[in-house]
DNA sequence: TATAAAGCATATTAAAATAATAGGAATATA
DNA sequence: TATATTCCTATTATTTTAATATGCTTTATA
């Protein structure tokens, strides 16, 4: 019941753009090294957000990548499903392909529906928004 | 973001044993053949529950096993964290061993708070008795 | 008391997922 | 044209998952 490094990773990517946000692209590189994350590996995760339209690539020097929208229009679920896949607690409840055939007597199955929904009212309320919000209060902390 | 078969297969275990509390003490030979889990795993899974005190073992011939308390008593967070171990989204909210130096300034930190708490609400709060309970009323629906 | 039925304990293994690392191709700019 | 950047794909090491396998111990009963 882990949020893989994909996942968080992800997140914080996305929070470093909302972030340094000052109209130039962001390099990978600086992204990296701001998170200490391996630049390597941030390429692979910032390949799906780019293929999926969350971010704009520019390339050549001086490129980087930006934001497509407002901080607020992402979801925490948005970026966590493109990036980890499905967050259901269990594969049943994932889509019609892996419905198991104990469903219809399967008591555990109306669990597993109240965690999803617990686990989605979270995420899918949740926005880049409020993480930049967060943030800064956080920051604010710090220099009293 | 899965729960891993110990921990369902713990549960679907624990309520086999609600369901089927006649007195007498309950094969693991009997629970997976009507879960339909291999025996060799669920006493694996099983030795667990018992070195927990969760359930009670019999051996020797006419042994099995018995819920050690009444079925209201189990909330299927105890199973789950005690099969799959601590159900939090990421390992830094784990405990003082899991920390990381980020901690004071990490925005997400916030969000894996907000999730934790939205899955702990689910599984300490639905209890074994809860699972008889909706297992019997998807058993009525069958006999109509 | 011998036997069989149960649980108990531990080792091994196959497959999959995770978390990267690596190398080079494409492309834009100076 | 040299350089800085993203883009693409392959490879790999480690860990986790999900069992399977083997043999031992306890105990009821014939």
């Amino acid at each position: 019941m882990k949020i893989s490094t994909k996942g968080r990773y992800a997140l914080r990517l996305m929070l470093d753009l909302a972030l340094n946000n000052t109209g130039e692209p962001i390099r990978i590189k600086d992204i990296a090294a701001r998170q200490e994350i391996s630049d390597k590996y941030l390429e692979q995760i910032i390949s799906t957000l780019n293929k999926a339209g969350f971010v704009k690539s520019i390339r050549g020097p001086q490129g980087g990548y930006r934001l497509t929208k407002e901080p607020a229009q992402y979801t925490v679920g948005m970026i966590l499903r493109l990036t980890e896949g499905s967050l259901a607690p269990v594969a049943c409840l994932e889509d019609e392909v892996n419905t198991c055939e104990r469903q219809d007597t399967c008591a555990t199955l109306k669990l597993w529906q109240m965690l999803n929904t617990a686990i989605s009212d979270v995420v899918d309320h949740v926005t880049l928004a409020d993480l930049v919000e967060w943030q800064n209060e956080k920051m604010s902390n710090y220099v009293i």
